[in-house]
DNA sequence: CCGTGGGATGACAACGTTGTCAACGAGTTT
DNA sequence: AAACTCGTTGACAACGTTGTCATCCCACGG
């Protein structure tokens, strides 16, 4: 910018004035200075400016996995919202390590982005708390987190999953597996609970024995099935609680040439295209992101009037059930 | 940091010290520095250290579209890699517009980071050769930069198709249509290419009207089927040059109870479980990602040594036949 | 003709960090 | 005992930008 200057002839405040779009410079020197910074190939340096201005013009998105189609959606959502607010976005991969979420989440504020949207992986975060309290808001989103007090944006879990089990309870099943996460996950708790919720007011005694909690692996998932399948009144229908447990159940019952009615919540690529054609309970990864970043450019803006401007937040996404044959099969 | 060394009685290059984790300081010293450092919650300022160092330990990364699994499973590779080396990744998504790529890098390089990885949108990219003059190196992936000389990691996609079409004619068909993306984009060139290749070693001479060429969409699939499956000697089989096609080419058929020979490039989640399982050639993001992390790496590392250490390199990636049952199915 | 207001311009400091170099003290060599 | 080495410490400048404030000039009103 100092080159700049120099060869425009001007003061270095000036090529400011004008890089910056400022209305007070006179044509002519404004049209020297473009010259000049065309001629020079001049950028200006980010890194100065944050300093001075003690914004980067960055957030910080912390997920489990940019690769996951659900997190990669939500991603592009945000994404998306940032660049309407001329922001960037750095994204880091927690790989469900709560050790590596703080890591990065530190990285992030130690990079001074102006935000963060982050998918827990662990359960504490005050670590947190002294940079909310500097300033940065954090969002939480797809799962609470754990022991501060924050704004969410979570997906209808409980609502989406009873929403499930009712409709393979439409269709005739009395006895419905229920194959979900690890319980200590938020989210596989929650959907518990519809699937719980459903057969209950259906008036259908919850069993245990119809449950199988565990990170999905192709080895918990076929026990799964042999224990959900196996007695004298097995289940008739499955009722899946994310995707890839969808994916593993589907690639088992394949494997075994069993058909049997199935609903997973989450919605699958190429669902529609199985035989019968997958019948889920599809969130909304695109919205649940868009709300985030929303959201937090809020929290952004209105930074200045303090820490947190008004109290935290919790925005709820519906789902949305699509029948495709899978969840339509007859029960006995 | 002030703070820190004024409560800890020090001057601000011994936390400095501390802080970069150099050793010749006094071990009482030191632990009183890092006291004051939790006590006061002190992170150092990232830009304050970009701006002294010139560096900012950041690479940008520009895709189509952060959501495709094919970009996102490179962009978690990048960001493995990248974590090796303490740098943080800038995603972005050009959403196949050379303007908005053009922004996109230009903003990366305003941010100062280290290096680019880019997948091109464009067809012209001499705008970066004043940054890559200036030090920033970049390496583009999966397709050739447009007019300018630099790093490349593509996949084999002439050999891939190649492989992919061979696998027909070894299944007895001889009428077997190509249905790509727009000519214009380097990899469906390629893989025509390939599927030319193929046809003219076996002998079989090359024919334009088994030829679709457009972007995939569920019209110009149905039309592009309708022409290939017309006529007296209709397509007996398919080969799809790429996976947006080829679930467009599948639900087309699926919807006219079509069953077809169909061999796709560039794998499909959940290829295994449809009926007959989808048969690929499978392309690598994975290993595309983090050989082009590493290698503009090499480029940081060796970037003292001037604006390129060393003639552009092209690095070529395999790829992988799977047969799953669709590429299986016998010719006439 | 002088005073005043307002827009354009520039000098300078400051943001928070780190590289350079000098100062210092303790231990070692001559 | 002087000279010298070595490791520790701190003062200071510099990175490139922008906010603050002073200056300047012109136009306008009194």
């Amino acid at each position: 910018m100092k080159d700049v200057a120099a060869a425009a002839g001007v003061s270095l405040k000036t090529v400011s004035r004008v890089v910056n779009g400022e209305s007070n410079v006179n044509d002519d020197l404004r049209a020297a200075v473009l010259e000049s910074i065309t001629q020079l190939g001049f950028r200006r340096n980010a890194s100065a400016r944050d300093l001075r201005q003690g914004r980067s013009g960055t957030v910080g998105l912390l997920l489990e996995d940019v690769a996951d189609p659900f997190y990669s959606i939500l991603s592009r959502a945000v994404e998306d919202v940032a660049r309407e607010h001329g922001t960037m976005v750095f994204a880091g991969s927690s790989a469900e390590d709560a050790d590596r979420e703080r890591e990065l989440a530190l990285a992030f504020c130690e990079r001074r982005v102006d935000g963060l949207i982050i998918v827990p992986a662990g359960s504490s975060h005050s670590y947190l708390l002294p940079e909310m309290r500097a300033g940065i808001p954090a969002v939480f989103v797809d799962r609470p987190p754990g022991d501060i007090e924050a704004d969410m944006i979570l997906t209808d879990n409980r609502g989406g999953s009873r929403r499930g089990v009712e409709h393979l309870l439409a269709h005739g099943h009395r006895r419905i597996g229920f194959i979900g996460d690890a319980p200590e996950i938020y989210t596989a708790g929650e959907r518990l609970r519809g699937y719980r919720e459903a057969l209950e007011s259906a008036g259908i005694p919850f069993s245990g024995t119809l449950v199988a909690q565990a990170p999905p692996s192709p080895a918990s998932t076929a026990e799964a099935i042999d224990r959900l399948l196996a007695g004298r009144s097995p289940a008739t229908a499955l009722f899946c609680g994310n995707s890839r447990t969808t994916v593993s159940v589907l690639r088992e019952l394949a494997r075994r040439s069993t058909r049997l009615a199935l609903v997973g919540f989450d919605d699958v690529e190429l669902g529609d295209l199985l035989q019968p054609g997958l019948t889920v309970v599809a969130q909304d990864p695109g919205a649940m992101g868009a709300a985030a970043a929303r959201l937090l450019f809020q929290r952004i803006a209105g930074d200045t009037a303090g820490p947190a401007a008004g109290p935290p937040q919790t925005v709820t996404i519906g789902t949305r059930l699509i029948p495709r044959g899978s969840g339509e099969l007859a029960g006995p």
